[in-house]
DNA sequence: GCTTGACCTTCCCGTGACTGGAACGTCTAT
DNA sequence: ATAGACGTTCCAGTCACGGGAAGGTCAAGC
């Protein structure tokens, strides 16, 4: 399989899939021509990095849990423990957005946003 | 004033300062021995700044507010519609956090969490 | 056999908004 | 005189890629 189709495969644009190999998340073969083989495995392995990223884990989470997926004895205590540990970044972003949110909606609310000069966003950035 | 009684004043640390006056954004003066002097002007831009970093406005953001803010014929429809498109950004962001969220919180209750390897988790991210 | 065009390769630079650190100059208090 | 707390510049690194250049390879059609 070449990097296009492994593309095609995994959902991964072809830059994305040389830098994984790059970092060593993947290792496919090559072949006599210097073109990059991926094998089956290749390609699964970068559809479950797609959806761990797609999930919003960082890269080395990513090569965390590519091992434990590969490990048969793992626990699955270290799975969830890293997951719960990313769902807690999730929702402590989801508060501070909510909170920039709040005061952004306030303010867009409170100004005219016609074509005098006087606006209550500003005054607020502006307010020491 | 020297720069870390303008970090003072405005809650940025002093890198940070550095690096507004790098990208232009402020343009303190200079005493003779080559130390930024910071004006009241000054330190009143960089807490602008940061009050509009905090809510998630960009550099490039920033930098137009910063003018507005001081365009005395300003219309607050300019910063208005500012604004608005970037509350819409964040809106964005929060609902692709609330799908991982919810993506995730399932995942972990569906695992058990203990020694043995099996794992929704991994089982989801693996599926083909 | 030759060309065309679609692949593939490596390599380097740029992104955003800083942060860390090195190497060095300056000021203030003792 | 010296210590140490400031200040300065410059360079490199972060994170996860994406763009683009320069060049090699392959398959199809003439």
């Amino acid at each position: 399989m070449n990097i296009s189709q492994a593309a095609d495969h995994s959902g991964l644009p072809p830059k994305t899939i040389r830098y994984y190999e790059d970092i060593g998340l993947i290792k496919p073969l090559r072949d006599t021509n210097g073109y990059r083989a991926f094998r089956d495995s290749d390609a699964h392995k970068l559809a479950f990095l797609g959806r761990a990223r797609a999930l919003g884990f960082t890269i080395e989470d990513c090569r965390t849990l590519l091992d434990l997926w590969e490990d048969q004895n793992r626990a699955s205590a270290d799975v969830r423990k890293l997951a719960k540990e990313h769902l807690a970044q999730i929702e402590a972003k989801i508060r501070d957005l909510e909170t920039m949110r709040g005061t952004l909606s306030h303010l867009i609310d409170a100004c005219a946003g016609d074509d005098r000069p006087h606006c209550p966003i500003l005054q607020q950035l502006g307010t020491t």
